[in-house]
DNA sequence: AATGAATGAGTTTTCATTCAT
DNA sequence: GATGAATGAAAACTCATTCAT
């Protein structure tokens, strides 16, 4: 039963089966077969659209990217006032979409990746420079010359928390949930704004 | 002429050949056979003594981790003001032994690798958990109640600074430099603690 | 809005798409896909009008062969010296059409490709005989008994400088020439029969 | 019951089993495994041993080059008369080990994959490079001017009588035996002195 | 103590071919 | 008449692991 314009259905199901293979297993050694048959297609088929596996890969880094800097610009659109822009980015890093268990394990499979892979490595660059330019920007009204170093603190203690949560024994613990997670990323914008102010 | 007393040489030649291989890869995606070549040796040997390559990733785990524990209480022995032996913390973690950019690059694919295998995860969880106790062995003092959490945020600080190392253009920038690293998190337990002393 | 009589147009796009296809790439592992795309047209096409790629190459032999003897046939029709008869039909398998690289290549792969496939062998033996014929027609007015050898002797000859030809690295170079090729055929014409005279 | 000193057994193990596979099969397209198979081993050695299925074609080309190379120094060693020596070059180039059926079929096959294949390519031309060379050698002392010219016609002649055996329906037919070939060849070697002489 | 020899099991990738539209 | 969609089957290649010596 083939029908017409399957190709972006197909590539959106491989992409989300990838997601969710990868998160499963924890790492990247999930193979072309069982991504394809989470997606209900042939392993043959995912050549046919992504070429190879770490095209599929690059395709599937793109979206988890993609869908989170959509998700922040999103957010920050109406809001202007830099404080809670700051916490609209933190808030936006551990929403659901993007803190589900399955969802930070695929991050940090990727994250190890990309010290082999160029590709890998490029896009990852170019989502952590968008972070950091972000949270400079509004920092920059806040802290002035601290703006940099600061950004460095929350975007370590970001990573930080990923990690934590994707060995966490039990994800749905309290110190792991996402309001603890913002909760300390909160305290860190606050403590160390209060100190710029003075 | 089989030699006596090799096996604790080989042992050791291996788990660092294993360290250097892995963390040039920046993956576990290393064949036995290239451990066993740096090692100077065949891949039978290194079954023949690791049993198998699973046994082997175990024994480097065991080997970074306990390098990093004993380098812990040495500096910690004859220290006992709290505050300070904080800072030893703190400073062994970022010494040139942990912060290599090989060990670094290993350390980020052993977390990625404890997501799948049981042996790996439980490895890690002790050491997590050696941190974490020792933090809050002296945080108690200076922080009360808090103790619990400021622990929880340097250790996540300590992990995100170690990934945004191992993915750094350049290792050796002088953002990516062990004294970076330490003044930011020195700077998280002065905030902190300032905060609880009032 | 299906054209009407595209069948001829498409199958004889695709005969020539897999002429240029085998001749670049030197041999017969070229794909359908990639025969269908030179010929502008779906892969799918070229089964349809084909129903399987061995069709095609058969097909394809036919083209190539048919061509030749085509050829030969135009230009042997007013010539009725039997000397200059030969002397077309070597000039004819020097010519242009027959002696361009891609052609010669995708000769040899058919060459080749004859020692696996009943159908393809059937129909070099066609043509082979259809040209052993030829000569032996015209050379035994000239040399009788001797006819026989001395075709076998310039067929030979024919083949291995196509040979030559396909494994020259400069196919432009004058040893390579169609003229010398020539040149070397009417030598050896000329002395067998000169001999056969005497 | 491994052995020690097993490779260069298995390494021309490996290589027999290739020309005959590519012999009986008449064409390059044999799998690794069927040729492993006959030489009584897993594919999986025969990439331990050549790395490579191109590797093991180009050994294989390398083992018939050197037997043909050599079988023709042998010849040649005690032999100095020019046209005797032209004699023994052509009756080694169609000396039983040369032109058996399997042999001849594997010739042309790696022929046309040369077309393809820089390492193959580079291979036949040195042996084409010696073979005229040899030739030329020779001939210059009974032909002075005309030795080139010769000397390619021989060796087109040849390649010539070595397709048309592989084609051949029937290669036990007299036609295709060895002796009308050599005859055939020394018919034209003769013819040619002869003129030059005059 | 150490290794060369050997392989089974698996993975990516390619492609001719089919089929519903 | 023409094609996008889809796949089965096969092939090269890799590698951990075993074993006899």
């Amino acid at each position: 039963m083939p029908k017409l314009g399957m190709e972006p259905i197909r590539r959106r199901a491989l992409i989300e089966a990838a997601v969710e293979a990868i998160g499963d297993r924890g790492g990247l050694d999930v193979t072309m077969g069982q991504i394809a048959r989470r997606a209900g297609v042939s392993p043959a088929l995912a050549h046919h659209y992504f070429g190879a596996k770490e095209q599929l890969f690059l395709a599937t880094m793109r979206h988890l990217l993609g869908q989170f800097g959509r998700a922040v610009s999103v957010a920050l659109a109406p809001e202007h006032d830099p404080r809670r822009r700051l916490s609209l980015i933190v808030a936006e890093s551990f929403a659901p979409a993007q803190f589900a268990p399955a969802t930070v394990s695929a991050w940090l499979a990727f994250y190890v990746h990309a010290q082999n892979e160029q590709g890998a490595r490029r896009l990852l660059r170019v989502y952590a420079r968008r972070l950091h330019s972000n949270l400079v920007h509004d920092l920059r009204h806040l802290a002035g010359a601290e703006a940099a170093r600061i950004a460095e603190g929350v975007a370590a203690l970001i990573d930080g928390l990923y990690i934590r949560r994707a060995l966490a024994v039990d994800a749905t613990a309290p110190a792991h949930a996402p309001e603890t997670a913002i909760a300390l990323v909160e305290d860190y914008l606050d403590t160390q704004l209060a100190r710029s102010r003075t």
